[in-house]
DNA sequence: CCAATTCGATACTGGAAGGTATCGGAACAA
DNA sequence: TTGTTCCGATACCTTCCAGTATCGAATTGG
């Protein structure tokens, strides 16, 4: 009979792949994204980089694409964690805690890197519909559920609309880190919290000019 | 003496440069830079596309560099016109009447546009600083003059963050375009202004939690 | 008419980069 | 020990592309 082993490989009998390798390849690949984008990072620096050779790259990732989306999902899987968000009883608390773990310069590289993958994504078109790379799409979540549990206390109205207000601190962070490249300072987000935010989920009745 | 004439080009004798050259690289240039990003616009694409040789687009611009700065400059003199906004008597008309003029499409296109700079921006330090290249810049300082305007006719108190709230939509225009890769719709402007930015505006007494 | 310049088209050059192949050495299993 | 796989390094191939040069035709001023 045919196909006598459907998973032959049981006996993986030379040297074992080094896990430390993969991660100093994520690593490195992180950085130049950061540095000179999707475009002006080539394989052979990467490599260069990681003190890694290029076959040693290629054994893993196929291709120079699956290279970086995995690397963009290495540094997802490092920014925030959705079961441990801060709690500090209240929403304004909670919402400047998100920033304060991560330092800023954490933030920055990962800014940056995110402002060299989209760069990749305008040249793959199909890309951007699964939204996989987005870094900015977890904070929205993180956003989102600080203030459906603000709305569950009672502390903002339950009318309001916090799938939109949850994206303003995000879009706004987007912004600066890709077009202005500028990191965002705490006065900034003290700012955005304090006369933004909280005044829209408070003030969530309609508010049509004066009418 | 030396010198004699410092700028001797007074008798050009051969065929003429043809404007319409011009601006027609330019707009083939956008249309391939909303298309397929910096790095994937090729200077043999862009003449094909605009009809002309290469020697023609080398003539005006020495570098492809210089070409795409200057299509966005291009692109950005196409758009709002800071001498002629909106004045509709309210400042919630005049927000959503800056969005009207410009059909959609040309918003999508402007926006992707942007995206293949972005890229562009990554690979070049120091063009970040000069910030000439961002098409949303003038969009910010429409919405300043208007939120200006509003306080100087008492629609809005003078306490304000207007340079905070101008920079809402905008960046979640950004947001959208670059991250998202979506257009903005008009249902969604709505939202902005009426939650988020006139609320903000309004209630500009600072709101911390509730002290 | 004539010289100068522009036009579109095309061939060419030099370099950068994705991906492959190979090599000597090291780790690991049988 | 031996065969297999991984490792870093490097040479190599192929494709793509910015930028240059050239050509014949068209336009324009003298």
């Amino acid at each position: 009979m045919l196909m006598p082993e459907i998973d032959p490989p049981l006996s993986p009998r030379g040297r074992k792949r080094d896990p430390d390798r993969d991660i100093a390849i994520l690593e490195a690949t992180i950085d130049l994204l950061a540095e000179v984008g999707y475009d002006g990072l080539s394989t052979a620096k990467v490599a260069d980089r990681a003190l890694a050779g290029k076959g040693t790259m290629y054994r893993r990732w196929p291709t120079k694409t699956d290279l970086v989306l995995d690397a963009v999902a290495h540094m997802k899987a490092q920014q925030i964690d959705l079961e441990a968000l801060p709690d500090t009883g209240s929403l304004r608390g909670d919402l400047l805690a998100l920033f304060q773990p991560s330092d800023s310069a954490q933030l920055d590289r990962t800014s940056r890197a995110m402002a060299g993958v989209v760069s990749m994504i305008s040249q793959m078109p199909g890309l951007a519909e699964t939204g996989d790379y987005s870094i900015f799409a977890p904070w929205i979540a993180a956003n989102t559920i600080l203030m459906e549990r603000a709305a569950k206390r009672g502390e903002i109205p339950a009318a309001a609309d916090i799938a939109l207000a949850a994206q303003i601190i995000p879009s706004m962070a987007a912004y600066r880190a890709l077009i202005l490249r500028v990191a965002i300072e705490k006065d900034l987000l003290v700012r955005l919290v304090d006369q933004i935010v909280l005044p829209a989920l408070h003030e969530s009745t309609a508010h049509p000019s004066r009418r």
